[in-house]
DNA sequence: TATGAATGAGCATTCATTCAT
DNA sequence: AATGAATGAATGCTCATTCAT
């Protein structure tokens, strides 16, 4: 079936907005925002200059398309509709390893969004209406279950919920900050988000039957 | 006593440059390195934009200056000189606390350098040789300290060191994100290191048999 | 036949450069390089400040740029592929006058040159290239095949081949700072290199025998 | 005999002025004056930048202090005092070894003028009224000395008098563009100026006995 | 006399954005 | 749709000059 003329003009539309969104996404990880001119986009895109505002109005509509974009490829929706099944344990540490999967998989996108935040309103309110407040409600509901089911200790479910997401966060961060031979990238997301649901659950003080036992 | 004209120099010198290096702090951390101009910086100051480079060769000067300074405030010699005594929990608790402490009361020049050290390799050997890197060791220290007096369990340090940074880390970060009305701002630091030190060390699961015994 | 539209933005951008170029080369000679701004140049060609950088991605560039084109306006070329034939006065006579001619009509040119030359080493490497010695080595050519035919006598021929570019470079720079009512101004090239040639070759001194036996 | 108050009070203000004049002589020949910023000066003549405007209002009075010790360095005065006897070779000889003495001796000084000439007509002013055109004048009055005693052919002095300048101002300019391996440089100025006085005297066709004789 | 802190005008260069084609 | 020439505002930085001490 060949495609009409308007579907045509949507698959290129939609193939150049990929092009300049590819190279954005990488110049501004790799350099920053302000940093990337859009001469060096439209370059790294094969595109002109001129080009990239045909599509993207301003630069600052670039830098919110990339954001959404990296949002979109977050599986919030995936984690919401099969939540993982069975004890809290397990539970904890599927939601930290599909956190953990995808923060180190899309970093770049990540560590953009931590620097352009902080100056930027629109982008920070996107991003904690998209983001982060899903994702602390979805840990606070985890750890409210977990508390119910009598599998977690009674807490300040709002600060365990910080701690959590902190240690995400960190660890994301520390991932980048350390480079390829840092210890983050020797460990499998999936080793490492079992290893950290074990010292969230069970902490790393000595276990009580074992100091029974002495 | 009058000053003798090298002093009176030195004291206009260093006030200028105190000057200098809280308008480019605050500015640096409201709209990032970049977006903040020299003129801008001059004006806060209360000085002429040439000024600024009679104390600072370059731009990237002064922000190596102000993350000096944010470097220099940590009281990482005192937390070396006198490690908190007593029995590990109390001993983390005391190093979170010294931590958690120096990065909220610090905030600003910690989210410069969270932002600025991606793009600028001298900021980011600088804050990895002067900042990361000494409490990674020190952490590490506390914890095999703990695992060899049996307080806790053997364990992959290495990871388990980077996750407490990484809470760190993050916590810091969602404290800035958050804003004045978050919840991590209704904590006092010593309150809110003391349930971090119990998170990590005893964990949020239930407690063993005596717990269940009960 | 309509233009493509390469064929265009090529028109436009020798146009262009034009433009720019002859604006460069009229401050640089008047005011010399670093007193020429580059928003003077650009308001001279009539075109923004920022469309020179279009052109020449630095201010250093546009100067080679315009010492090319007064190299390139040098005609070597027609020089060696058609050299001044006959005895060796009218030779030199010719040397000198397609030499003169080019100095005096390209004085601007030439005195950026000495000027920046001294300055600048990749200009002087250039004019060292591309112009003084193949000049040098043409009137070498010129003077050992006077030797050789006996018309010149024998001499030390690297003193005098810097001798008679002396004599060419001093005139222009004469010519120059003389100005318009200056002695060189009232005598035509032709003319002027005919009276250098004979000086040069007899000599000013009184001829010999006859003149003695007179 | 204990100088006085004033004594040495002018001492000091000489021995400063001295330093700073050496300073910026030899910055402005390498860099050339605009380029020459009035802190570097200060710095090579050991006083602070403010100082240096306390001896010369201005930086381009500086120039002009320059511009007359170069000048009053030149020995025109013992040239016209003592001028050299003889024969109009040896004369002209004379004249030639004296002016490029000077000339290659100074050549710092006249690399200066002759850059910063064109761009500045107080200084083009004092250069053609206190150097070019007593030396052109007494080279003058050689030729036409020499004329009137039959040594010298009869001929448009005018014109004569520019190709000598030429030939010395030529001279010195080849000498510092070729630097210290160049040909010039190998000469003592003393074989340098007889050989051109004898080209200008003789020519460098063959003589006409020799071409006799054939 | 000598200093050096302070200034502000000036400069080369960059860059997002516009627009005619 | 796509281009790339053109723009001009903005920026980091330099520097001659002033002035209080």
């Amino acid at each position: 079936m060949t495609p009409t003329r308007r579907e045509r003009s949507e698959n290129i539309t939609s193939k150049r907005k990929q092009q300049i969104l590819d190279a954005a996404l990488s110049l501004f990880s790799e350099k920053g925002f302000t940093e990337s001119s859009t001469l060096e986009i439209a370059r790294k895109a094969g595109v002109a200059q001129g080009t990239i505002f045909h599509y993207y109005s301003t630069k600052h509509d670039l830098l919110m398309a990339v954001a959404e974009r990296y949002v979109g490829a977050q599986s919030f929706v995936e984690l919401i509709k099969h939540p993982p099944k069975g004890n809290t344990v397990s539970v904890m540490a599927g939601f930290l390893q599909n956190r953990l999967k995808a923060g180190f998989s899309n970093i770049e996108g990540f560590m953009i969004l931590i620097s352009e935040i902080q100056r930027d309103p629109r982008l920070k309110n996107y991003y904690m209406e998209r983001v982060l407040e899903p994702l602390i409600g979805m840990a606070s509901r985890c750890v409210e279950s977990g508390v119910a089911s009598k599998d977690l200790q009674p807490m300040d479910s709002d600060l365990v919920v910080r701690i959590i997401m902190g240690v995400l966060m960190g660890l994301a961060f520390l991932y980048r900050l350390e480079g390829d031979n840092g210890k983050l990238h020797s460990i499998s997301p999936e080793v490492l988000s079992g290893d950290v649901a074990k010292v969230i659950i069970e902490g790393i003080g000595r276990k009580c039957q074992e100091d029974r036992s002495q």
